[in-house]
Parts: structure tokens; sequence; C-alpha cells
DNA sequence: GTTAGGG
DNA sequence: CCCTAAC
């Protein structure tokens, strides 16, 4: 029998070997190859991210902070700038693409402290150290110059053959790229851009390219050219060790991130920004297909879809553009170069837009020193755990980038929409003011919508969150909790825990589960203990409220049989024989949504296989060995009768005398 | 859509 | 728990 399948691949003569659905296989076979494809916004954006992130940083910042570790020494400040050491030229990023180049070395700044802060004071931990070092040296090493949804210029303000410095260069580097991998070299910020330096060498293929002297004076030459540029002008493989690298870290983060964000927001290249509060600084990791808008269109939000009965944003297209104008004036100030700086918020996004008039003929050059990205405001319960709080950011910026962005245009505090006029017609001439000139990133308003009315924040996002599964072993999310207190302002994240309409918990007064006696709840005003219905409720499980997201829902989380679910299979299974798995399912878990009947028929599976074994080889929660006895008892009958096939059933295997009443029967 | 079995 | 083949 030829499947549809193989029918449809369209290949005359040639019929390629049956290979499985694309979209599941490959995601779960090959997760790196689809670390690497995953993309959907330019990597300009989020470096763009980044670099606003530092320029606020560094312009807010004096040499005193330095001391206290929040600033990267040197980096961004004029004041104490290094200068490089010639050999070191070709240590800057220079990504050469068709004619075009784009040379950054921007790096997030990592806060150690504030990490900490988060976490109440217990620090970051080791794998958490790894995965930012990894992080920023995977944002420098690969994630911004390449795939560049733009084709954009920027030339930068500052004569860049006037000096060679760079404003962070750390003295006695080693050479040892070796040394890059080495989670123990959590030497702080200056460690890290150390490092991307050293990763940059790897990926120059001119090793005489001029110095790039400041990293905000870099000429960005950004194109999409080439959809495979990294692989293709990787001209080492030094990186990949580094990319590759087994990093516990890492992995524990894409654990606690991606298991449902990969597929939420699988179209995100690699990239990291973090949200720019005092609070905390946040790191996320995107990745996505390499792929040009142009050709992968985003997917279009379907809100409901995407975000379920957890998650929901929305965007104010209206209420921000006057916000332009009422910045503080600190905002508005302009630096100290011939350009202006402009700090202006519009839909909740950022932009610190440089814009300058250089040269002598009618074109008009920009400098857009970065862009933010849209305000978040999160509300969170003071009992929620860090891990859900990080998860909830997570996916906020993953729906704001999913969402679609799209650049808007500020001119003297309003919006240009008219996108058919000249430069000259809206008034951004070389001769005009452009210190009015600001550029915003704003969500593609095509792409959002919902019922949220224009009344809305920004970006407001609600969430429900994992309060129990902190506690739960099969979660792997952080314990420690933070005080709402700490968080910056704009941080407002709503947390619901919508039980109600959720079934995945069912508290029982018989048999309470421990989640529900977790301190993180007594809080939880949304919180409504449902009696309990089915069996369901006697399972002990994750509370996890994120389950079915969407068509693209990664791997059911593990929702381990209890011993009541197991003595209720077994039942069943005692009755109905093996074979009928259906009937098992409705029978005795009817109500049990969370479980199919190859659930059930794989949880026999396992039973069966439980109870063949010794005692001292089980693992998880002990089944009782009464429990299992049934279970080879009535297996071993049910082999012997074959019910599966004959429509008259064979009498069920009698061992229980008075059968328990079962739900849903 | 179900069932069986490998992974 | 996922995936697929075979019904």
């Amino acid at each position: 029998m030829v499947s549809k399948k193989r029918q449809d691949y369209g290949f005359s003569g040639y019929r390629i070997p049956v290979i499985p659905r694309a979209p599941r296989s490959i995601r779960r076979r090959s997760p790196r190859k689809k670390l690497v494809e995953d993309s959907t916004i330019s990597a300009f954006e989020l470096l763009a991210a980044v670099a606003g992130k530092l320029l606020q940083e560094s312009e807010s910042s004096t040499s005193s902070n330095a001391a206290e570790g929040k600033v990267h020494p040197g980096f961004y400040r004029d004041g104490n700038k290094t200068r490089l050491p010639e050999n070191d030229k070709a240590l800057k990023f220079k990504h050469f693409d068709q004619g075009s180049c784009v040379e950054s070395a921007f790096v997030p700044e990592i806060s150690i402290q504030d990490h900490n802060n988060l976490s109440n004071g217990k620090g970051l931990s080791q794998a958490e150290n790894d995965s930012l070092l990894e992080h920023t040296s995977a944002l420098a090493s690969r994630d911004l110059p390449t795939n560049v949804d733009y084709d954009m210029k920027l030339e930068m303000c500052k004569d860049r053959s006037s000096d060679g410095t760079f404003p962070c260069k750390a003295e006695g580097r080693s050479d040892d790229v070796g040394d890059i991998y080495d989670p123990k070299m959590d030497d702080g910020p200056e460690q890290i851009v150390d490092e991307i330096e050293q990763l940059s060498l790897y990926r120059d293929p001119i090793p005489g390219a001029p110095l790039q002297k400041h990293r905000s004076d870099v000429k960005l030459g950004i194109r999409d050219d080439d959809e495979n540029s990294f692989g293709c002008n990787k001209p080492s493989t030094k990186i990949r060790p580094f990319r590759l690298q087994p990093c516990n870290g890492y992995h524990r983060t894409r654990k606690m991130l991606t298991s449902k964000y990969r597929k939420v927001a699988p179209k995100f290249k690699d990239r990291e920004f973090y949200n720019s509060s005092e609070g905390m600084k946040y790191f996320c990791r995107y990745r996505k297909n390499i792929c040009r808008r142009e050709r992968c269109h985003w997917a279009p939000i379907k809100k409901r879809k995407l975000f379920d009965h957890s998650f929901e944003v929305a965007y104010d297209q209206e209420a921000s553009s006057e916000s332009v104008s009422n910045l503080p004036e600190k905002e508005m100030k302009g630096d100290k170069s011939s350009s202006a700086t402009i700090l202006h918020k519009e839909n909740g996004v950022s932009a610190s837009v440089k814009a300058h008039q250089k040269s002598k003929d009618s074109k008009v050059k920009f400098n857009i020193k970065s862009f933010g990205v849209p305000e978040l405001q999160i509300e969170v319960l003071e009992t929620a755990t860090v891990g859900s709080l990080k998860r909830m950011v997570m996916e906020a910026v993953t729906a704001i980038l999913r969402s679609g962005l799209q650049v808007g245009v500020v001119l003297q505090g309003k919006k240009v929409r008219d996108d058919n006029r000249t430069l000259r017609q809206a008034g951004i001439s070389q001769s005009s003011n452009l210190d009015t000139l600001g550029f915003a990133l704003e969500p593609s308003s095509t792409h959002v919508s919902g019922p949220r009315t224009a009344k809305d924040l920004p970006l407001v996002l609600q969430c429900n969150a994992d309060l129990q599964s902190s506690r739960s072993p099969a979660s792997p999310y952080f314990d420690s909790c933070i005080s709402k207190a700490s968080l910056d302002p704009r941080l407002v994240m709503k947390l619901d825990n919508d039980i109600g309409s959720n079934h995945e918990l069912k508290p029982s007064p018989n048999a309470p589960t421990d989640a529900l006696k977790d301190e993180a709840l007594p809080d939880s005003k949304a919180l409504v203990p449902v009696p309990p219905t089915n069996m369901e409720a006697l399972a002990v499980v994750p509370f996890n409220s994120k389950r079915k997201h969407n068509e693209l829902s990664q791997r059911r989380t593990r929702r381990p049989f209890s011993v009541a679910e197991v003595e209720a299979l077994v039942e069943a299974v005692e009755k109905l024989g093996t074979g009928r798995w259906r009937n098992v399912k409705m029978r005795a878990f009817e109500d049990a949504d969370h479980r199919t009947y190859v659930d059930l028929k794989d949880k026999w599976k396992t039973l069966v296989h439980t109870a063949s074994i010794s005692p001292q080889q089980r693992r998880g929660e002990p089944v009782p060995q009464d429990l299992l006895n049934r279970v080879l008892a009535a297996h071993t009958y049910w082999s012997q009768h074959q019910p599966k096939h004959g429509k008259h059933q064979v009498e069920p295997l009698q061992i229980t005398d008075s059968p328990v009443e079962m739900v849903g029967a």
C-alpha cells in the first residue's frame, strides 16, 4: 500500500524514501538543526535592542559604576576607552556578505547582581552562568551579523578612522579559544566581551580588515542576501564546538524556556535580548529558521490558538503617540556629537536614534543607535516563582516578536504614517532638523489584534503561571521567589490562575495533592478549588496550565500515573482486557482528558514491565505490589484469552470481588 | 479513529 | 510520551 504521503511528493520518476512527517520528526530528532533554523526577526532588531540597552546603560552610568560591576568596564564609556592593540584589529567582527558587511560587537550587559536580586541572593548557579556566557558569546559569534532582514545602511556618526580605540578591550587576555568554553570563566562582562572578540577572530574572513574602533561607530551594511550566510561564512569550525557545546546551563535554559516556546515561536532566530529593567536583566535565546522575511512570512498570530487561556497580548496602537513629546527632558537631550539622540517610546517601543547630516549631497544618513523592544507590562504574584516570571517575560517577548514588528518613524513627535511620501516631503532631509527624528519598533498592527481595546497598556500579557510546578521535580523552574518590589515598575505581570477553566488540577478533599498545599497558593486569588470529579483528582501531577497551547505544542509534560490511576487502569483492564484501550479509557478515564487511550495502553505496558522486574529496579512512585500482581495476573489472563479480535468478549477477569465504582463508566 | 509495538 | 504501521 502506498501511502498518501508518498504520492504527494511530486517527484516524477523517483520517489524519495518514506520520510516521517517533517515537522514533528525533525523537531524531535534534530533539535540542533532546529536551533539553527528558527528565525523570524532580523538579527538587526535584536542587535538594536541590545545595543540600545547598552547605550542606555552607558549614558546613564558614570565611571563610578565600574566598581559596582554594573557596567562593563570601558564599554561605551568614552573616558575609559582602551586602545585596541594592532594585532587585535582582526578580531573585530566583520561579516562580509556580497559586498556588504556587518561589524558589530554588541554585547548585552550582564548584571550578576541583578540576577542575584531576582533569586533572593542565591546568586546564579553555575549553570546559569554558563547559560549567560553562552548567550552572550553566541550573540556575538553568530547572531548579530547574520540573516538580517533589512537592507539597511547605517552610517555611524563618528569618524571611524580617527582613532582605533576599542572601548572594551580587556587586557592580557588569552588567545586560547578553549577558554571560551570554560564555564568557570565567569569573570563578568569584561571577560565575556573579551571572549567575543576572540570568537570574532574566527569569523573574520579578512584578517586584515580595517579595525573598527568603536562599537557605536560601526558601519552596518546589513543585508539578507544570503540566508545561509552564517554557515557559509563561518570560516572556522572552531566556533562550532562552542556553539554546540553541551552546556548544562544552556540546556536547562532551553528546557525552561523553550519546551513550549520552541514551538510557540518557532520562527525566531537566534537572538538574545533582555528586558531593560533595573530589576532584571534577562536574556532570551531565540532560534528560528533561517529564512527571509520575504520568503517566510511571519505567521500571523492566531491569538486564541497561540495563547489559549494562558497568554494574552494586546497592543495599544494609539495611546502612545503623544508619549514621544512627554518624554523627560533628559531623554530628549542630544549627545555630544553633532547628532542628536532621541529616546522615545511609542507603542511601548523605545528607540534611540541618532540622525546626523554629514554628507554633502542630498542623502540623509541615519544613525540608528538602537531599537528597543516593546515595553512589557507584567503582573505577577509575589508567590510566583522566578522561573514562572522568566517564562512569562519570555512569552511576552516571544509574542511581541512573533506578532511581527514594523518600523515606525516619528518626526517631531508625530508619526510619519505615509509611507509614500519622500523623505523630503516628510520633512526628513539633510537640512531639516533631524534631532526630532525617531524610529521605533512597533508591533505590526496587522498581526496583532485581539479583544482588547486601545486603552490597554502598550503591552499587557496575562499568563498562567505554574505555581505548583515550581516544586515539582518534573518542572525545571526555579524555586526562588521574588518580591514584586524588586521588579521594575514597568514589569507588571498578571498571573491568572485560571484554575476554574483549567482541568489540569482539581483538588480533592479526599486526596489533596501536595501541590495544593504548596505555599505558592494562598495568595493566588484567582485560584478556586474545584471539587474532584474524577480520577484525575487523585493524581499528583504537575500543574501545567500551559499544556495545550496550540498545534505547535511541544511534547506533553510527563504526568506520572498515580496509584489511584493505576488501580483504575488495572481494574478496567481486568474487565475489558488488553486491546480495548478505547473502552478502557471510556470506562475508567472518561474525564481524564490528559489520559488518552494510548497513554493507558502505554501505562499498561510499563506496568507489565514493572511487575516483571524486581522491586529494586523499579523507579518512580512505587506501585503497590498487590496492584502489580493484579497487573501480571490480568496480563497473563488476557494474553491467553485474546479479547482483542473477538467481538464477544471473553469473560472478564474477576480478581476483585467488589468492583469499585468507576467514574464515567 | 484504534490498536500494537518500537523508540 | 512519541511515532508509526496496520488495521
